[in-house]
DNA sequence: CGAGTGACCGCAA
DNA sequence: ATTGCGGCCACTC
């Protein structure tokens, strides 16, 4: 179950990210069971599956990623199309549409 | 097997 | 206030 399956873990939790909501690398690395493995959650987000709403997932600051496909442009475009509300390459009410999950 | 990279985070000057 | 640096983890070449 938990053998270190991190990139198993970090995919569940990103593919039960409820829509309207969002979660920090930082948060899932933490759920996950590392709390300062954001940047391993960035690595499987670019190599992970690429059907999961990574969309979904934005920086500590609730801000967009980097290399997402598109580059932010795309992140915006889709954060919108999910009902983002997004200024400034940043999710507005951030705070409030953070998530966490259930089964924590 | 070893080294480098990355969609990050936190602190220091 | 802004900029720069180091550190943690996993994945790829």
């Amino acid at each position: 179950m938990n053998d270190s399956n991190f990139r198993e873990k970090v995919e569940a939790i990103v593919a039960q990210i409820p829509q309207s909501r969002v979660m920090t690398y930082g948060d899932i690395a933490a759920v996950a069971g590392y709390a300062y493995a954001a940047r391993a959650v960035g690595g499987i987000a670019h190599f992970g599956d690429p059907n999961l709403p990574w969309q979904r997932v934005v920086n500590r600051f609730g801000g967009l990623a980097s290399g997402y496909p598109g580059g932010k442009r795309g992140h915006q475009e889709v954060l919108e199309l999910e009902g983002f509300e997004v200024k400034d390459f940043k999710v507005v009410n951030f705070a409030e549409k953070r998530w966490l999950p259930d089964f924590l």
